[in-house]
DNA sequence: AAAGGAAGTGAAACTAGATTAACAAAATCT
DNA sequence: AGATTTTGTTAATCTAGTTTCACTTCCTTT
């Protein structure tokens, strides 16, 4: 069933055996979640990290002035959560809305520090994760400060192209910093150009 | 000694044996650099993850125009290297210079595995120092996208007042990515305003 | 102390991207 | 199928931040 994928992705980078990976299910709650509905609301402690099973869900934050950011989106096979607020339990500074209807599976904040105990492989495992998410996040700086919007989203479009055709653009304009006009505008230009 | 620093920070967040702590240290080597030094160069693999025990040092990036543009800063008890290269042993896209003269303790990745395998615990100790800066790495974009300039500079200098004094303001201005003009100005209008 | 480079300032002209507003096209609902 | 809401487009005006260039101040080094 859909726990077996979670446990394949896991074995991608350590070694389970089958004592470990049913410690592991124990500890893991698959949820089912609406189209709309929330996973994290800010203001909320972030209960758990979501690992997602099918479906999709965008993280974001609305500011000041009331405007939404998108920080980040996650598909299949990706990870998603406020991780400031899960690692320290204090209220989270993000929300993350399911885009589809998306089916995830769960740890919370107590069963992971317990299966931390149990296997501490798994250590490695999310350390793995964090890094590889840490390298992307910094990279993402980097073309931030260096790029021009339309060589962002050409990046964008050729990192992430399933991501593309499932989400609305006016949200991809938001996560590439840019207002949904000019994300037009730049469409508009890309076409001209060939 | 110098070593015993690193050794009181790590256990900050771990506890280890005596004879772990002899462990690590064999694999340990602390290295002085002069101002002006590269830790890593751009197009060489990373060979070193390195802890600073005093001094400061800038990692950054040179674009297509030939820019460059400041990723990050790290200062006493900062950890630096470009990590995406450290990680997959390919060639870094950042440099890793020197501001000051620099001390630093440095782990090669051989010796990271093998501390690994040796004291397990070490995984735990990486994983939440990366969690970490992948949190802060997250806020930084979130901040990026919806500050402006001097809304990012104001907190840039309440969060990190030691680096402001210590770091010429150009890198500062490239760090928030702006131009070191710009800051100027910046810096020109918050002083007439008190 | 003089000289030369490195860092910081100021001002004018410019541009990437924002804002506003009006409209068009899809998607969703009844 | 028609109505309503959600997305996406186009265009005019505006602004935060850039660029260029000239000038100043501050470090170094001799």
């Amino acid at each position: 069933m859909e726990i077996e994928l979670i446990l394949k992705y896991i074995s991608r980078h350590i070694d389970l055996s089958d004592k470990e990976k049913s410690i592991l299910v124990e500890h893991v709650k698959v949820r089912d979640y609406l189209k709309g509905q929330f996973i994290v609301q800010q203001g909320d402690v972030c209960k758990y990290e979501s690992y997602v099973i099918s479906g999709c869900a965008k993280t974001f934050f609305i500011d000041q002035e009331g405007n939404e950011h998108v920080v980040m989106f996650a598909i299949e096979n990706w990870w998603t959560a406020d991780l400031g607020s899960f690692i320290t339990q204090q209220p989270a500074d993000y929300n993350v809305q399911c885009l589809e209807k998306t089916k995830v599976a769960q740890f919370s904040h107590t069963s992971l520090e317990q299966l931390y105990a149990q296997i501490p492989k798994l250590e490695r495992f999310f350390r793995i994760i964090i890094q590889n998410a840490f390298v992307a996040s910094q990279k993402r700086i980097v073309r931030n400060l260096s790029l021009t919007a339309k060589e962002r989203y050409l990046i964008f479009r050729e990192q992430y192209p399933d991501i593309e055709q499932r989400v609305p653009q006016y949200l991809i304009a938001s996560y590439l910093g840019i207002t949904k006009q000019f994300l037009s505008k730049i469409r508009a230009e890309l076409i001209m150009e060939n």
